[in-house]
DNA sequence: AAGCTCTGCTTTTTT
DNA sequence: AGCAGAGCTT
């Protein structure tokens, strides 16, 4: 907050709706919080008005959406707290269940499990599919996606395939006995996705004596961006709430994980689901001048949603919110550096700008002008360092180790491996199982497995082994035995980039007591590779995100790229209300995260990358539903831009018409050409 | 028969 | 940028 940051969450520096949200007695709390209202100011505030009042760090308990989220937190209670540590808990609900399962095999019943992320239960799906890599038409990674949505909205199979495809019609009992198959294979292997680990949670705080035991851990449990938590996690909270306090804060406008299930409309009915509960709203705007909260304010007035939303601007007036027209995203993006470039060159920093961005996609084309420019960026919700090929690959050689029937491992392992295809590698595996169902050790079955292998495979995995204790020195070890052959696998795709993140594994490895351990808590809460790069140094750079993972952020300037025609709403959310709405809440979102200048740019003109995006719909059914169609002049200060791309000059008046002209060559005298 | 390589297609949003 | 499939090589 820039007004009031001195003493994170000194009473005095807080206005008396914020203080009364820190210091309310209720046993439980939900705590309407629009944007820029000090929401984090307000937990930081409140965590320490807990340490205060005697609460031990570790029995209070800050759930957040991001691993950044989490660390902002504790940071910030870290620094205002006076000396003594106080490692207050603050993690994601995944991390927490996954803490819970993990270090109470006795209470949970898992033991010696691994963490499944999206492309390996993608890969499981395929396995168990075969031949024809699909049923009912969906290819494994949309069932994997159908099935996950129907665990965490807790519906049927069959309702979760008509939600996610509801034009087409699938045989929801062919998917299900595909699914049960899944399952199954899950099961033999001991996997585990982000879901199971809410589910074995939340099944087991169904035994009240589970949930009251669990709930005496803690004083207290702050839930932040309650508006995207949906009925899985739900299940968590409701047996938990006899047993500890729950202090919640959201905000229905800035709910954007529909798609994952998170439904706004239930943090209207948390006064009934949560008994006794006290509602507080928190509606004086800090961040943003009131020309900002105009327009945003204005979208959602737009909304046949009603919202009941006025944000109040404490800064007063500032600049008109600029909308920039383009030809195209390339000059949307160009422009974009360019102001970047400008700004520098009047001692801006970097750090003065967050672009803001609808999907990854279209994040690239921004970045790749950054890059042309020479401009530092981090871009949050670019390449996933885990999941990135290279690193994958890699990781697989610790994943064998640390967990022999990892299959999904094991065959991406043995395919680096040249001239073994699928049906070597799953030979192998099969005679590693073999050997194991023999009575023989680990190392032994390995040796038996991969006899006809090249043998650095068995010694680098020996080797491995060895090191296990260590993990930075387990990731160079199987980087090491890697090198040749990922050498020679990216040799035309940035191999030298690509060595550099195996660099940087190792380090974020360095301070990991397991291997798995290791594993888990990155995939659960992924670097993105940009942040690696530049955040190694500290280093001033401008921040490049997409909406959904710029919760939270905030700068001084904002620039909203590609609020274009056929993107807000994206034709895909067509003909719902309720994704369209959610689509103007992303846009919301985006909107308010400027403090003084906010620059919202779009393009005309349609890509064939728009035109399949926007498939059988077309474009002018999104014309109409334009969130900024109906744009009133005076919210906004319009400039219309031809860059790059001169405008056609008009031919000259009284031209004659064109004659016919003759395109025959004139073969002249060619000569005898016998 | 198994593996390799090239080409074209696909992509909202994320733990 | 990654994946699936086609067609080619060993």
């Amino acid at each position: 907050m820039a007004g009031q940051v001195a003493d994170d969450g000194a009473l005095a520096d807080l206005n008396p709706a914020q203080r009364e949200a820190v210091l309310t007695g209720a046993s439980h709390n939900l705590v309407l919080a629009g944007a820029g209202t000090g929401k984090t100011t307000t937990i930081v505030a409140r965590v320490r008005h807990l340490l205060r009042q005697g609460a031990s760090p570790d029995r209070v308990l800050a759930i957040t959406f991001t691993r950044r989220a989490a660390a902002e937190i504790r940071s910030r209670v870290q620094a205002a707290a006076s000396g003594a540590s106080s490692q207050v808990h603050a993690m994601t609900f995944h991390g927490w269940a996954m803490r819970e399962v993990r270090n109470n095999p006795d209470v949970f019943g898992y033991e010696g499990w691994s963490v499944l992320d999206a492309e390996d239960q993608a890969q499981v799906m395929r396995g168990v599919l075969g031949r024809g890599k699909r049923v009912e038409g969906l290819k494994a990674s949309q069932i994997v996606d159908v099935l996950s949505f129907a665990h965490n909205t807790r519906v049927t199979l069959a309702d979760a395939i008509r939600a996610k495809h509801p034009d087409s019609a699938i045989d929801a009992k062919a998917v299900g006995a595909v699914v049960r198959a899944y399952e199954e294979r899950k099961r033999e292997r001991r996997y585990l996705n982000y879901d199971d680990l809410l589910m074995i949670f939340a099944a087991r705080l169904k035994d009240d004596a589970v949930a009251a035991w669990v709930g005496a851990h803690y004083d207290e449990i702050l839930v932040d961006e309650m508006q995207d938590t949906n009925p899985l996690q739900w299940q968590i909270i409701d047996p938990l709430v006899p047993h500890t306090r729950f202090y919640c804060v959201g905000d229905d406008a800035q709910s954007i994980y529909g798609f994952r299930g998170a439904d706004f409309a239930s943090i209207h009915s948390f006064a009934q689901r949560v008994p006794g509960a006290r509602v507080l709203k928190l509606e004086d705007n800090y961040r943003s001048s009131q020309e900002i909260l105009d327009l945003s304010n204005w979208l959602l007035d737009q909304s046949p949603l009603g919202y009941d939303k006025h944000l109040r601007a404490i800064r007063g007036r500032g600049a008109k919110p600029e909308l920039h027209s383009f030809e195209t995203p390339q000059d949307e993006a160009g422009w974009i550096a360019a102001e970047l470039l400008r700004a520098r060159a009047d001692d801006l920093p970097w750090s003065t700008h967050l672009i803001l961005v609808r999907s990854n996609y279209s994040g690239r084309a921004i970045e790749a002008r950054l890059i042309e420019n020479d401009i530092p960026y981090v871009f949050f919700g670019g390449t996933k360092l885990l999941e990135s090929a290279h690193v994958r690959d890699v990781l697989c050689a610790l994943r064998v180790v640390a967990n022999p029937d990892d299959e999904v491992a094991w065959m991406r392992l043995l395919t680096l491996v040249p001239r073994v295809g699928d049906r070597t590698a799953a030979r192998a595996f099969d005679a590693l199982l073999d050997a194991r169902a023999g009575g023989a050790t680990e190392r032994e079955a390995r040796a038996a497995a991969l006899s006809g292998l090249p043998a650095w495979l068995r010694d680098g995995l020996d080797a491995i082994e060895e090191a296990a204790q260590r993990v930075d020195d387990a990731v160079g070890r199987a980087a090491a035995m890697l090198q040749p052959v990922l050498a020679h696998k990216y040799r035309n795709e940035n191999w030298d980039a690509r060595a550099r993140d195996l660099v940087h594994v190792e380090r974020l490895a360095a301070t990991r007591r397991s291997i798995l351990e290791f594993i888990e808590e990155y995939l659960l809460s992924p670097v993105f590779t940009s942040e690696l790069e530049a955040g190694q140094r500290d280093t001033d750079h401008v921040i490049v995100s997409t909406v959904h993972s710029a919760k939270g952020l905030e700068r001084d300037w904002a620039f909203c790229a590609g609020v274009s025609a056929g993107s807000y709403p994206s034709p895909r959310a067509m003909g719902d209300e309720a994704e369209v709405e959610e689509e103007r809440r992303v846009l919301y979102v985006a909107l308010t995260r400027a403090r003084d200048r906010l620059m919202v740019t779009r393009s005309v003109v349609h890509t064939p990358v728009r035109a399949w995006m926007g498939g059988p719909y077309g474009v002018d059914v999104a014309e109409d539903a334009y969130f900024l169609a109906q744009l009133p002049e005076h919210l906004v200060e319009e400039t219309v831009h031809t860059v790059g791309r001169p405008v056609r000059p008009t031919p000259p008046p009284g031209l004659a018409a064109p004659p016919e002209i003759d395109l025959g060559v004139d073969l002249g005298d060619l000569g005898d050409l016998g």
